[in-house]
DNA sequence: CTCAGTGCAAACTATTTGCAGATTT
DNA sequence: AAATCTGCAAATAGTTTGCACTGAG
């Protein structure tokens, strides 16, 4: 339920915060660019500032509500945090994100912070190629 | 043989591009970011402007000479290109960046993408956390 | 001599911030 | 009412570009 999430962020509950965890719930789509979101918000009807949309999606990356990615470009890409763990699959042609999860990687690279003395917090795996549909 | 790289890439042979590209060879250092490289030379007593520096590594990362890596963070990094692809472990605390290469993993990005019908064309690996030393 | 290369400053793009007014609790 | 939030415009940071001049081949 969309709005304990902001409570529970410590957030109040305020019509671009609804609007933009909405659209990141609701939409077929999982990711976004931060002016992707702001056009769909403008083109839904909502008002609201491209420096509110960044802030907001700031505020909800810290409270652990999505993610943002680096991916090849220049801008950065947000998508709803849902628990489970994945990479992706970029298409350069398209800009096509598929996300996957290998659990065989996921091991080799706990094995391999292990070996090097390294405290593993977090990694990114992505593969940038074309999807032969 | 520096000069040779250069010429091959149709690259004229300039003051700016040798500096740079012997500083990527020989530092210890194998990670540097634009702004880094172009306080290198300064120091070094070579004066280009930061505008070149940025001309120079786009040219040299679209001859193969160099990588280009959007670590977290917002600047990029550059690291000359030595054939044997490999990962990073990057430290969120010191900034330090550590390679790393495994067959395992490997295998599995091609076996994945093969599953999803997805032409593999490159890809990025990078773990971050803190070194324990 | 010719064309590629360079430095400088201005332009750009994505993102951030200051501030006064608007909104939530 | 108090504190947070928002929109706007101005400010940043990293990177790119236009242009007249310099230097490599």
């Amino acid at each position: 339920m969309d709005k304990n999430d902001l409570k529970e962020a410590g957030l109040k509950i305020t019509k671009p915060r609804i609007e933009i965890l909405k659209l990141l719930e609701t939409s077929e789509k999982q990711h976004f660019g931060a002016e992707e979101i702001y056009q769909e918000l403008l083109v839904g009807g909502v008002k609201v500032g491209i420096a509110t949309v960044y802030r907001v999606l700031t505020q909800f990356e810290a409270a652990g509500l999505i993610i943002k990615h680096n991916f090849e470009g220049d801008q950065c890409v947000y998508e709803l945090e849902r628990g489970e763990h994945h990479d992706h699959m970029v298409d350069l042609k398209t800009g096509k994100i598929v996300e996957f999860h290998d659990e065989i990687i996921e091991q080799r690279q706990i094995e391999i912070a292990k070996e090097h003395g390294f405290k593993l917090m977090e990694h990114s795996l992505t593969l940038y190629g074309e999807f032969k549909d």
